[in-house]
DNA sequence: TATGAATGAGCTTTCATTCAT
DNA sequence: AATGAATGAAAGCTCATTCAT
């Protein structure tokens, strides 16, 4: 399998860097086959054409994302705890790894429809874990029992995502995962949890 | 001053049209010179380049967008008003040019981390509105008084920004209008507002 | 009309020379534009693509080449001395321009069979001429009368096109026109005619 | 001798259908020896190059159609009988071998000048088949004593390549063989036979 | 002998921008 | 102000050939 072979990871590793130092568009094919330390063919033989680079790395770095949100989910014992791990293992693996935030914040976004719709395709994955927090907090009786749960996960991606994007571009001057506790809040309160459901209400 | 003139309006609807139909990067300066019915050259008497044709084009369309938001608000009594409001012109004034939607969503982000820049810069007026809603809210005691604006700001406009990229993408086949009261909901909530904040509780 | 500016005829020629130095596949589109005095991106204001090039020198030429064997043989009495005509004129053409008769002869025939049944639609206008004067000489009793047109045919242009290539493959170290009359006897002794028929014709 | 193993005679028909049913162009080496049932590294091991392939093939068919036609033609009496043996038997092994019928009339040209020069020294040996019967025709009186041979030889070969090209351009859609003695009518008259001896003769 | 992964030179075409008219 | 012909830089991809195993 190709993905197995050294070459595939060092391709991939070397096109998230590129991209994220360049910009898509200027990361031409030649500058990731040089940082990869393969010839220009070489990239040819793994990827069909510079799109797929782009496209299998977001499969790659999105799977391994994925999995690793589940497994610090697993842990928690309803759905809010669980989704401020989502929020909080987001941002921290985000911020661990600056040159895959701005692929995947910016640069994958940098492409035409085409592109896009199949970046979408493997978003669902992560959409799928946010859809069985929501449904679980429903039936726990945390969260809204009426809960539009596509609209919700709407709400809870793009302010992940606006939080991000927002970070990425301004230079990553914030501590993200400070912020998580406070986004989990809005998210939260947005799905119709109560702190304190019986007693004193509000916040 | 240019932008009164006639050729620079005939110039920027031919952008919003090509760049919608053709996406960006295939919007060639001389398919919108065909399309606004000028010669190549004359584009550059008016824009200095390519980008800033997107660049005015998105201040030029934001600003309308926002002062029709402005006037939409202006009417309301308190912000959890004003923000349905601002979701449901948004929704429709959107649904209303899609091309324009195309251009916003998609296109204009489809540009080098230097453009996305700019384009924030322009977008900052439209924040600033919800901002000022925020603060009303919080001043008005809906809202949670120690609500973090700029974060519920994110939210606000992640989650619209959102549910917009996904109508624009799935070939907008839903009533965006019809949604804006369940997205008004969740940011209202989020925001800490309850609905019948001294009896029953829960919706 | 694109076929009378200036820039068209002058990198036709380019292309000839160009084409026959290098071979068709050595003929580098900015070696043409080179040669020709204009910039890389000019030649695709003019022509759709190189096999484009190619096409368009051949029409060109081979429409010169018709019409000048079309005007040569009018003044002749009999579909005979047509025939010696048309030989003689295609040698002198030919051996008048080098360049053109190795593009004709050798390089356009080092493409791919898309491109080769376009050259033959070209060549109908020649093969034309020659059916022409076979009828004629059928009708004019000098042929035989039961001759097959469209063999004889092949067999004429079969004939000339395997001179011409000959020469044009050993340096031309010949005089082609000089060997005009010979093969002009070959070819009409082959369509039946006979010197001295036993009364008065003769050619 | 690498000509005697299996792989060369593997390699060398793998060409020729590779090369017919893709064009010389298309006709990668991997494509060749995929078809082969080799590995990309074994062609270099039996041939230099792709263009030597090429060559070789040639060589290895036209010494075998040659020698068919020398053994068909070895039976009959004399020149004109021999020419009318030549031509079916070369129409009806191209018949019998479409695939080399392709090569040989239209792939083998599409290459360069070099090639070319080889090529047509291979030609050389069936070339002087035909001399040989042009020679012996004028020997034995049936052909005009002052024949230019190599002229002749020109129609000859010129006017069945002629022939050929057009049967396997227009998709073979003729019985090529049922036009042998047609072609050979032609070919004998332009020699300067003629069918009844008994009174005049001459030329 | 045989393999096949790896190499890397090489070229057509696009299109934003200019500038003489 | 307006034109539009001309420019020319720039890059993705192919494929014949090699060579370590």
């Amino acid at each position: 399998m190709k993905r197995d072979k050294p070459k595939f990871k060092q391709i991939i590793d070397a096109a998230v860097v590129v991209i994220a130092e360049n910009g898509y568009h200027q990361a031409q094919v030649s500058k990731i086959a040089k940082k990869a330390g393969v010839a220009d063919g070489t990239i040819y033989l793994y990827f069909k054409n510079k799109e797929s680079i782009l496209i299998t790395l977001f499969e790659e770095k999105m799977g391994v994302f994925a999995e690793k949100i589940r497994e610090e989910i697993a842990g928690n014992r309803d759905a809010v705890s669980k989704l401020l791990t989502l929020v909080k293992t987001h941002f921290r693996e985000m911020s661990n790894d600056l040159n895959l935030a701005i692929v995947m914040q910016l640069e994958v976004r940098q492409t035409n429809l085409d592109l896009r719709v199949k970046i979408n395709e493997v978003l669902k994955e992560y959409l799928h874990i946010i859809d069985s927090i929501l449904m679980e907090g429903v039936k726990e009786g945390l969260f809204d029992e009426n809960l539009d749960i596509r609209m919700a996960r709407k709400m809870i991606f793009g302010t992940i995502d606006e939080v991000m994007t927002h970070w990425v571009m301004t230079g990553q001057n914030q501590d993200l995962e400070a912020n998580a506790e406070k986004v989990h809040q809005l998210l939260i309160r947005g799905c119709g949890y109560q702190k304190e459901r019986s007693s004193t209400l509000g916040q």
